[in-house]
RNA sequence: GGGGUGGUAGUUCAGUCUGGUUAGAACGCCGGCCUGUCACGUCGGAGGUCGCGGGUUCGAGUCCCGUCCACCCCGCCA
């Protein structure tokens, strides 16, 4: 039966126990870990926030105590008074911080008992996520996930005196905002007042910071939730949090002097140290060189084009590379890897039929390998291929003696594509990615819109208040696929934490880039008709950045899913398994709202 | 919307390819013994809609069809 906690007062935290503690009566309130029942001595482990120490129970301290105790069952709720006790030399225990002490226990009041819990309580367990979601006060438990929870807090805490020291107001702003048409679907909120009108939540709270420039507040962050209706992945949520920023007269150099000693002292809380200024890369050469816009610098390995060395080459087992337009890119593994041929070969199978062609049109031509050796490029001059060419093709990839070249071809998007994958891929199987690295590298000259083959017209590539780069303006008119935008993002060990932009502030401009995204004057005036106005009313020059904080606490924490970082996460279907969220509503609530629902 | 992996005891898994007595293991749980354990030990015990529905078969955890759920990826995510 459960008692009351009655005058007990907690003196000290469970982990916090040390020998310098020893002789003092002290109370501990916690969970039983787990219960070691020797017949006449009984130790349990107590666990609270700030860790585990042993409680002994011993019928010669006391008798209530033991009997107390003798009933203990995992996961009750104890409270504990007894007395620091430094445990014999034989009897301490190194793994624990509080391994050197020991509390005698005097009294135990069982303050709740608990049921078996449904997984057990430590680090390292591999339940499966499905029912570590349902029992999340559990798995919360979980030594581990406190310590991300207990991490992700220290960030924002980071983050917030960094921003508060170099004068940023925090602002919020609306959660009921209004649906725009650009970017992702938007959860929906109806009106209750006005039937068949609608509230979206913030995508992000874009526009309102832009306002918040125009008013002049000149420094702003939030770390507000975000809302985005799409298809999720491991580091994406329903919902999620941003470190929002905005900064008036601002150009990108003020935003990456803001950002980069914010995340030096960021993963200074781990203990790193990373120098400035973070490297630079243009869009065209990330893609070119690693066949992705967000490269993981942690490893070597760079793409390189060997089209014109593979036309020439003499072989004729890559018939694309003679059909349209099709290139050959590559990059060698390195000699020490000693990846086989049959992992090789299924790695790169995994990469073009599973993700580049999930329809299957792959084969084995898709990759041709070449070992950096004298005799492999004998071998190939005896199937009638240029020895001289092999050879220029290995040096332009970088190859050296024994390395094994990888060469993609296909059509330029997927092989630029299937390259990055493959070499992220290779730099994983070799264990050639160093864990402990943090390497962030700002992206920028990225485009400023790309064309929309579904839709049949040009769109933001970021979104439709980017600045586009002054000297390419002529482009909007001529070419506009090549004008680049005033854009960068930042990338930390090849994940997307943050993007921003430097932002029109100029309405005529504004209205040029909504006409080339083929927004009509009336569409954009009943959509963004309030932002227009507000352009004409003194506008600063302005640019900010948005930061993705669930991702950067998972880098910190090196967890693969933001889900470990977040304390009630969604599943992929967006669900919440432990609420059952989302879940149907009276029809009562539905008449209110003027909505009635079409189920499936 | 598409591709992949998985779903068997409270938990993690084996068994499924090649259908055949009573579906196993470990941990956990319950009970006994045990005064220095910390993965306590030891003896005994309980515990299963094999995700769900249908089909094939003398017989289905196993084969077939459908469906649901979780995870990863593509599309999508300004």
């Amino acid at each position: 039966m459960a008692e009351s906690l009655g005058d007990l007062v907690r003196t000290h935290y469970c982990g916090e126990l040390r020998p310098e503690h020893v002789g003092q009566t002290v109370t501990l309130m916690g969970w039983a870990a787990t219960r070691r029942d020797l017949g006449g001595v009984i130790f349990i482990d107590l666990r609270d926030r700030e860790g585990i120490c042993q409680v002994v129970a011993r019928p010669e301290v006391s008798q209530t105590a033991h009997d107390a105790a003798d009933d203990v069952r995992t996961e009750y709720v104890l409270a504990v008074v007894g007395e620091v006790a430094k445990r014999s030399e034989d009897t301490v225990n190194p793994a624990l911080p509080t391994g050197a002490v020991e509390v005698e226990v005097k009294e135990i009041r069982v303050l709740n008992e608990a049921r078996t819990p449904v997984f057990p309580i430590e680090d390292d367990v591999d339940t499966s996520e499905e029912i570590r979601l349902k029992y999340r006060y559990l798995d919360l438990r979980r030594p581990k996930m406190l310590e991300n929870m207990r991490l992700r807090h220290r960030v924002t805490m980071e983050i917030r005196r960094h921003m508060d020291e170099q004068g940023f107001l925090d602002v919020e702003t609306p959660i009921l905002a209004k649906s725009t048409p650009e970017g992702a679907r938007d959860y929906l909120v109806p009106s209750r007042v006005h039937h068949g009108s609608f509230y979206a939540l913030p995508q992000s709270p874009q526009l309102f910071k832009q306002l918040l420039m125009i008013s002049g507040f000149d420094k702003y962050y939030q770390i507000p939730r975000c809302f985005r209706d799409e298809d999720l992945r491991a580091d994406r949520q329903p919902e999620f949090t941003q470190v929002d920023v905005e900064v008036s007269f601002a150009r990108e150099e003020t935003i990456y002097d803001l950002m980069e000693p914010l995340f030096q002292r960021l993963v200074r809380l781990l203990g790193v140290e990373v120098t400035r200024p973070f490297p630079r890369m243009e869009y065209s050469e990330a893609m070119e060189r690693y066949g992705t816009d967000k490269p993981d610098l942690r490893f070597g390995m760079p793409i390189t084009d060997v089209s014109d060395e593979m036309a020439t080459l003499g072989l004729l087992t890559f018939p694309d590379l003679i059909k349209d337009g099709a290139r050959a890119r590559a990059f060698a593994l390195p000699a020490s890897g000693g990846v086989s041929g049959m992992r090789l070969r299924k790695i790169n199978e995994e990469v073009w039929l599973g993700r580049i062609l999930p329809d299957a049109r792959a084969s084995k031509r898709n990759l041709f390998t070449l070992k950096a050796t004298e005799e492999a490029v004998a071998g190939l001059g005896k199937k009638g291929a240029s020895e001289d060419v092999a050879r220029r093709m290995l040096e332009k990839a970088g190859a050296e003696k024994d390395d094994v070249l990888l060469v993609g071809v296909d059509q330029p998007e997927p092989v630029a594509m299937a390259m990055g994958i493959l070499r992220l891929a290779m730099g994983r199987e070799l264990k050639l990615i160093d864990e402990k690295a943090y390497r962030f590298l700002w992206v920028t000259g990225f485009p400023l819109v790309e064309f929309d083959k579904n839709e049949k017209r040009w769109a933001s590539l970021h979104h439709p208040f980017t600045s586009p780069v002054p000297e390419d303006l002529p482009l909007l008119d001529s070419d506009p696929g090549k004008a680049r935008a005033r854009a960068y993002d930042l990338v930390l060990n090849g994940t997307e934490i943050g993007g921003g932009s430097i932002r029109i502030h100029d309405s005529a401009l504004q209205a040029r880039i909504f006409k080339l995204l083929s927004i009509s004057d009336q569409e954009a005036r009943n959509r963004f008709g309030f932002f227009l106005d507000a352009l004409q009313h003194g506008t600063p020059p302005h640019g900010g950045i948005a930061l993705g904080l669930d991702r950067i606490v998972s880098i910190l924490a090196g967890e693969d899913s933001i889900r470990e970082v977040i304390a009630f996460p969604k599943t992929a279907s967006a669900t919440d398994l432990m609420t059952e969220a989302p879940s149907t509503v009276s029809d009562a609530q539905l008449g209110d709202l003027g909505i009635m629902a079409v189920r499936k």
